[in-house]
DNA sequence: TTTCAGCAGACTGTCAACAGTATACGATCT
DNA sequence: AGATCGTATACTGTTGACAGTCTGCTGAAA
């Protein structure tokens, strides 16, 4: 079985590296981001970066014509936004994955909990890095509700946004242990078959989790 | 007060062609499109044509590398994920409707709902275009959420796609007024301003929408 | 000192052309 | 006759260049 070639599109690649930039800091919010100095930096023509900086207008660029592309602002109002509409989308995943999901895909989920599990208590003072197996656990669940569209638009409106506000947030203190009991929950929800249950538990999941966050930024100013 | 002066750019009035070509039916699913010919037709260069191409992909067309790209294919499959996505979507758009929008805003709402119902009244035997009133009444909600991403998702991934769609699709006969039934109860539940029972109301509407279509298309089937 | 007109620079939107690849058709061999 | 190979054509991916527009600075006038 040999691997099959498949040379990646320029302008897949600029997605890529443009998307990496920004989700690691590199390219701060709000940053203007010059056509010909990407393409420049990136060695290749102007075409494929347009056609990456396209794809991610409205993601995590914002276009106005004739000035630029400059990277996204994010506000508490917009987080939020996402946010509700991550609870109705993981929501629905959660549902569809207790009606029709595989029993191999939901052990499968139920083996990376206990790994979860596993490095919070190995992690001195359960400080593990969230946002790495938390987001395995939504994905998989998302991929077991069997709807590619929901999966996509799940990765490509909602946790590609997430990824650039992860970076200046820290998790609050004791949330990882609490996310680990929800994620179970939701677990024995799926397993169970139940519909209404997984979703309520997924939606009751995302919820907390905003609230977190919330408490979190607010923190300071209270 | 003045008009503002837009020029709609090239690649913008490509898109709003080729889309309207598409949901026209002009275009059939799984036809092949050339950028060349669709340059050609529309009389400006290929740039322009490829980035509406772009913005398509995935929505109206998909395109496989090196090869082109060709007016999406609906399957029964793809369109109960399309009401599934809607269920969770526009579920959500009416709770936040009902919890914060403003009361004008409902107000308007409910004067849409009594000109679809004189026009249901009218129009003989309560065969009346669905799918323009119907949207208008669904937009208005999303709109009223106060949630511009949520509103944005909502128009650009089920909305965009159903458009595909109701070209090959009549409405089942007496599915009108039932709808506007299950609308009146929808605004009934933003006007209490019960988050729960706007959201319960509305994606009840979604399913019973589904199973109605659904029912249809397997009529000749059975 | 403040304001406005003019200019320079840079940038986006658009275009035409080039290189590499996939598809279709015809010729050759079995 | 059927299958395989080679060739021709058309198409996408990519490039570099051009025109129009916006931004920021300079300088002059009030």
């Amino acid at each position: 079985m040999v691997e099959p070639i498949r040379s990646n599109s320029l302008a897949a690649e600029a997605f890529e590296r443009v998307t990496a930039a920004i989700t690691s800091g590199e390219f701060e919010p709000g940053q203007k981001l010059s056509e010909v100095e990407l393409a420049r930096q990136l060695g290749i023509s102007r075409g494929p970066v347009r056609e990456a900086l396209n794809q991610l207008e409205g993601r995590l660029v914002t276009r106005t014509p004739r000035v630029g592309v400059s990277v996204i602002q994010f506000g508490h109002d917009e987080l939020q936004q996402l946010f509700h509409i991550r609870e109705a989308i993981e929501g629905m995943a959660a549902r569809l994955a207790a009606e029709s999901a595989s029993d191999e895909a939901l052990h499968a989920i139920e083996g990376l909990l206990e790994q979860h599990a596993d490095k919070i208590e190995h992690s001195g003072k359960g400080i593990y890095r969230q946002g790495t197996g938390d987001e395995d656990f939504h994905i998989a669940v998302a991929r077991a509700s069997k709807s590619d569209r929901l999966e996509k638009l799940l990765l490509s409106e909602v946790y590609f946004h997430l990824r650039i506000h992860r970076l200046k947030s820290s998790t609050k203190p004791g949330r990882a242990e609490l996310a680990l009991n929800e994620h179970q929950e939701i677990v024995a929800a799926l397993l169970s078959r139940d519909g209404n249950r997984a979703e309520a538990a997924m939606r009751n999941h995302v919820r907390n989790a905003w609230t977190s966050m919330q408490s979190l930024s607010n923190g300071p100013t209270n």
